[in-house]
DNA sequence: TGATCAGATATTGGATACAATATGCATTTT
DNA sequence: AAAATGCATATTGTATCCAATATCTGATCA
C-alpha cells in the first residue's frame, strides 16, 4: 500500500466537532462567562441535529465549562476569586510534583523543544496566540513526567482557568515576567535541578494568583 | 405552607437515574473490568430510549469508568498496576494538603461524625460496606475544608480506583489496619494538629498503594 | 397601580425512526 | 484447506418528532 492511510475511527464525530467548537469559544473567551447556549441554535450554526449538541453541551458540563440545568439549559460558567484562586492553589500542589518527577526524564529533545517555546512566546507579538504558547512550553516539560493521570486532570484545570490566565499575560508586566519566570524553569529543568524547578513553578504559579487577586475585577 | 418541599428540577432525569446505577455497578465490581455494554440492553432494562442511555455513557466516559469506541460501543475500563499505583500516588499529593487545611476548620460536629464514621466501620461485618463507610469518613473530614475543587477532583479519583480500595480491605489484616490509621488519623484532627493528620493521611495513603502492589493479580 | 393568573411561545428531555458502521457467517476462489 | 469476498445481522450515530417544562405576554382583579 503506497496510500497515505489513517485511523478513520479516529476522525471527528459531529458530536466533537461541536465539543472542540465550543470548547475553543470558551477557553479562548469568544463565548463569555455567563452566556445561555441555545440547543438548537448551536446545532442550525453546525448544521446537525440537537443530539449531537447535547452530547457536547454533557462534556463540556463535565469540564466545568458550562452548568447544565434541567429545562433550563446550558450557560458557560465562571469564576468567583474565591474559586479562580483555589485552582491556583491546586495548580501550585499539582505542577511543581509534576515537574519534579519529570525533570529526572527529561530528553535533550524535551529541553530544545520548551527552549523553542520559550523563544516563539517571546517572539509573537499576537496576544490571542500567548496562552498556546504558554500551554505548549508547560505540556512539553509535563509530558516528560509519564504521569497520565496527573497530567489528565491537570489539562483540566487548566480549561477551566483559561482566561484568567490569558487576563493575567495582558497585564502590564504579565508578558515579560512570564517569559522571565519560564526561562528560570527551563534552565532548572536543563541543570536537572527538579527541586529547583518544582520550586520556581509553585512561586510562578502562586504568583499568578496574587497577579490576579490584585487585578481582579469581575 | 407546611408540606416539606423540594426542588423539583433536582428529580432525578433519566439520564442520571441510568448514570447513578452504572456508576455504582462499576465501582462496587458488579459490572467487572473489559464487560461491554450495549445501549439497547441498558435500555431496555431501565425503560428507556438510548438517548438516556447514551448521555450516561458519555457521563461515565469522562469520569473514567468506560471507554467508548466509535461505532464499537462502551467498555468497562480497568487500570493496570501502574496506572492504580499513580492514582494512588496523586491522592497521596491531593489529600494530605486538604486535610492539612480541614483541621483548622473542622467543629466538633465534624469530629463527632467523623469518630460515629470509625465506629459503624469496626463494627459492620458486612464487607460490601466497608467501601462505603470509608469514602463517608474521609468524605467527612475532607469536607470542612472547604475546598470545592479539590473536593470534586478527589472524589472522581476515588470513583476510578473504588474496587481497588474494597480489594485492599479484604485483604486478610486490611481492615484492621485500616481502623488503626483512621482512628489515627481522627485523633490528629481531634488534636488540630494539622501536619501530623496530613502525614497520617499521607502514609495512610501511600501503604494501600504498597498493600496493592504486593497483592497485584490481574 | 400592581399583583395574579391563563394562555401562547420557546426551549429542553426523551422516544422513535433511519443511516452509517462493525461483526460474523456462508460462499467462493485459488 | 486457507484466504478472500459478499451478504445478513447487530450495534452505534444522528435526525426527526412528540412530551414536559419554563418563560413571556397580556388580561383581569383587588
Amino acid at each position: 500500500m503506497k496510500i497515505q492511510a489513517f485511523d478513520v475511527s479516529k476522525a471527528a464525530s459531529a458530536t466533537s466537532i461541536v465539543f472542540d467548537a465550543l470548547r475553543k469559544a470558551i477557553i479562548t473567551g469568544d463565548l463569555a462567562e455567563g452566556e445561555h447556549l441555545r440547543q438548537d441554535e448551536i446545532a442550525r450554526a453546525f448544521n446537525v441535529s440537537r443530539i449531537p449538541v447535547r452530547e457536547a453541551l454533557l462534556k463540556l458540563e463535565q469540564h466545568g465549562l458550562v452548568r447544565n440545568q434541567r429545562y433550563k439549559g446550558a450557560v458557560v460558567s465562571g469564576l468567583s476569586l474565591e474559586e479562580a484562586e483555589e485552582i491556583f492553589e491546586f495548580r501550585a500542589l499539582l505542577e511543581p510534583e509534576v515537574i519534579r518527577r519529570a525533570v529526572p526524564r527529561m530528553t535533550q529533545a524535551v529541553l530544545d523543544e520548551a527552549r523553542a517555546c520559550c523563544d516563539a512566546f517571546a517572539r509573537d507579538t499576537d496576544p490571542m496566540r500567548w496562552g498556546d504558547h504558554n500551554r505548549r512550553l508547560h505540556a512539553t516539560l509535563y509530558a516528560a513526567s509519564g504521569l497520565s493521570y496527573h497530567l489528565e486532570v491537570l489539562h483540566k484545570t487548566l480549561d477551566r482557568i483559561e482566561p484568567y490566565l490569558r487576563a493575567q499575560l495582558l497585564l502590564s508586566d504579565g508578558i515579560a515576567r512570564a517569559n522571565r519566570e519560564h526561562k528560570g524553569i527551563v534552565d532548572a529543568c536543563a541543570a536537572q535541578d527538579a527541586e529547583r524547578a518544582a520550586a520556581l513553578t509553585r512561586a510562578h504559579i502562586l504568583g499568578a494568583r496574587d497577579s490576579l487577586r490584585h487585578s481582579w475585577s469581575g
